[in-house]
DNA sequence: CTTTTACTGTTAAAACTTTAACACTATTTG
DNA sequence: CAAATAGTGTTAAAGTTTTAACAGTAAAAG
């Protein structure tokens, strides 16, 4: 019965996942079978990783779908408090993220969006306020904010993220081409989307 | 050239993201040290990756950053012959696809827009021709696309993949928050950015 | 032209991740 | 209620990835 320590970094990826597919299954039960047909993982894998997060509710008659899916929450600390978001970079792409649903049904909430263009700041609609690049650091600082997506011009990346780490944010995700440097506190999850077609392309 | 031995995918990984800090290196040298100091990686693992890909160049004073960019996309097979994509989905997130500048500089070519709007497909405006997605089966095959960018609402993600994996695509890069079901041969990178905020949170 | 320096290429060991195996247990069947 | 079934939890082994160590070498310094 492991405690609440260690958690790979290859089982919470898989855990979110399975998460997402918890979250739309139409029964309810799952086995380590019905995952793996699903996913492609082999049924032995998922068993170890629910192992390792300390759930044992599945035996001999596999798991409640909805049990398993608030233990792993509960696993991943993803049902603690809510986590405030930033959007850096208000362009075609960061200006998609303003009324995309992006966080629905989660605890995270996005506070404030910024853009270098005070132009950008004005003409653009959103649920949340948006402000000019400068204000960064004490909108950030006074709402609480901990996570930041980074859709800025790839130029301009290093720049936004040493204000970013300068005013607190502890994760970045980012969607610029660029490669961050950050202390060795702040996490980045890089989603390049042009990486991604390279990274599915072989031959 | 190189060994069509295979390349782990966290090699393969790195490599990419390398490849976007030698494309900005302004220096004509890089040693291991100064990539290790970048991105955080031990430099004898940068070393390493390098030896898997069969390139040893550098011996005792650094590498030229240009003749190691060229070997790296060499090894990876990124610059064979262009590779033509899609995007499926044009919804905001979508439709922010059409004109970045998402595959400048690279071997990528999108070649059409789908979405299940027929609205949506006469309104926007691209530089490559949208159809409805009901056209996806024939207009995949006669522009040989084997790749595709997956922004549609989460309800329709399987049956557009269903499609596309039909078509004959062999990768698709998932921006949406549903768990893909595709052949063992068919590739899909997930790129959802909610689930890439819930990896960097801990706590 | 010899020594020192700054660096790599390569290997072997350590660390980590995945797979297979199987004892065990709740539920269903006869 | 005994046997068969359908599943897990757990472990150890296999496989993979990362790290450390160091012999070797080109270039710079003495």
């Amino acid at each position: 019965m492991s405690a609440i320590v260690d958690i790979p970094e290859a089982t919470r990826k898989r855990m979110l996942l399975l998460l997402n597919l918890l979250g739309v299954w139409p029964k309810d039960k799952i086995t380590s079978v019905d995952i793996s047909e699903q996913t492609g993982w082999k049924d032995s894998l998922i068993r170890h990783d629910l192992w390792l997060l300390g759930y044992n509710k599945g035996v001999s008659n596999g798991y409640q779908t909805v049990d398993l899916r608030d233990a792993i929450n509960q696993a991943l600390g993803l049902e603690a408090e809510t986590k405030n978001c930033c959007i850096v970079g208000l362009g075609r792409l960061g200006a998609a993220l303003l009324d995309e649903k992006l966080t629905q049904g989660s605890s995270f909430v996005i506070k404030a969006g910024f853009d270098s263009s005070l132009n950008r700041v004005e003409i653009l609609r959103s649920s949340f306020p948006l402000y000019p690049a400068n204000q960064m650091n004490w909108i950030i600082k006074q709402e609480g904010i901990t996570l930041a997506v980074l859709t800025v011009e790839d130029k301009e990346a290093q720049t936004m993220t040493d204000r970013l780490v300068a005013a607190g944010v502890l994760g970045i995700v980012n969607m610029t081409r660029a490669v961050l440097k950050v202390p060795g506190n702040v996490r980045v999850e890089n989603l390049s989307i042009l990486n991604a077609l390279k990274l599915i392309t072989r031959g």
